[in-house]
DNA sequence: CGTGGTGTTGATTACTTTCAAGATGTGTGG
DNA sequence: CCACACATCTTGAAAGTAATCAACACCACG
């Protein structure tokens, strides 16, 4: 596990090319790397940037003392993170993988409320649409919905990169990493989709995977 | 059940008074009354308007194909609620009980972006935390973080209110009506609590909540 | 080609839901 | 003001789902 940060480096040409800049005005932010596992921010710490993921993914996610832990939400490439409502991060943010971000620290300089506000929505809205699948759909249908969610994230294409564990996976949707692994194999036995490896799965029947998510 | 809202009616003088309003440079509304059950707007409505509760209480949720219900928040008096990512709702928001409520359209004119961001974000961290309610702890765990976010709501006081019923209270927490019953007849067993009738408790070991729910 | 971490599968346990019945509370009309 | 009726809430027993505990399989890495 690592703890820090190679920041501002040059960011390798054979790796994916930058995402539209999330904020107009702003100077252009070098990548920060951050290496599988690495820490971006911790709770507690004072905030005051936003995040742009380059490419890889990150988790975010709170804890309890008996170190139970939920992720609220994944970020993958194109997406912005980071938000808070006070000066203090209130969650954890992982790299997921390697892991390129755009940091763009706040500047009194540049009002951004105007572009921040519909990506906080955006936010909130998808934290709401989770908390129905979290308090009201059974194993089946989280997993099946996470994949559709997935799916739809990475264009809509058949084949699905879960670049996350079995474990991070369970942490997302309430469930553990046993139960995880049953509902992938029976969504298998059911023809519904194809485990392509660990962190790759193909969709077969599309429509079946819709519905189970409601 | 009623469907009309009374809209812009004079305010009762026994009923409580004003909260400050929302935003700066809207004109001040008028209160619109909700009565119980009363629908505030639909999932599938045109957006654009914000809502501030005068008095009453408010339930926000989504449904499910076959009925189930999620509420993702109760807004009380003072709280603010409406936000949405783009123009149309995906949420329901109904009045509990007898509701006021000030409604503030969207104008062109004024640029509310700079007073809607803390809101929002407010919100997003609110349903970030009920994010690890939901997905982690268990039904003890879940209604002693409810009973304990209502009581700081209220101003940290010992006598709880709870305006909404134990459905309401299931569908919050993602539980049945027999289990939230069950709950509040161990911890009243146990002594954490006192019902002094359906709709208000008495917190009795504050700490004990605290620490049930983490 | 081991070796440790990650994932899968099986058996059992625990918790919550479901189904059912009864109790309590509220509102209405006599 | 009381009585009845309907809705809400509580309690109990049985069933179902996911968690836990345990063993094994599969990778990915050095």
């Amino acid at each position: 596990m690592y703890s820090q940060a190679t920041s501002k480096i040059a960011l390798p040409s054979h790796l994916p090319q930058p995402h539209l800049p999330a904020f107009d005005g702003a100077p252009l932010q070098p990548v920060s790397f951050f290496p599988a596992g690495a820490e971006i921010y911790a709770q507690g710490e004072k905030a005051g940037a936003l995040y742009q993921v380059e490419f890889g993914a990150v988790r975010v996610y709170r804890l309890l003392a008996d170190g139970r832990r939920q992720i609220s939400a994944f970020h993958l490439a194109g997406e912005t993170f980071g938000f808070e409502a006070d000066t203090t991060h209130h969650f954890f943010a992982e790299a997921i993988n390697a892991t390129g971000v755009r940091v763009f620290r706040f500047s009194s300089r540049i009002d951004m409320s105007r572009q921040l506000l519909p990506l906080a929505l955006k936010g909130l809205t998808r934290a709401q649409e989770h908390l129905l699948v979290l308090g009201r759909q059974n194993a089946v249908e989280r997993v099946a919905a996470f994949l559709v969610d997935m799916a739809e994230r990475q264009g809509g294409l058949r084949q699905v990169e879960l670049p996350m564990s079995r474990m991070d996976i369970g942490d997302y949707l309430g469930l553990t990493i046993e139960t995880v692994s049953r509902v992938f194999t029976r969504l298998k036995d059911r023809g519904v989709i194809r485990l392509l490896n660990l962190r790759s799965i193909e969709i077969i029947k599309q429509d079946a995977l819709n519905y189970m998510s409601e």
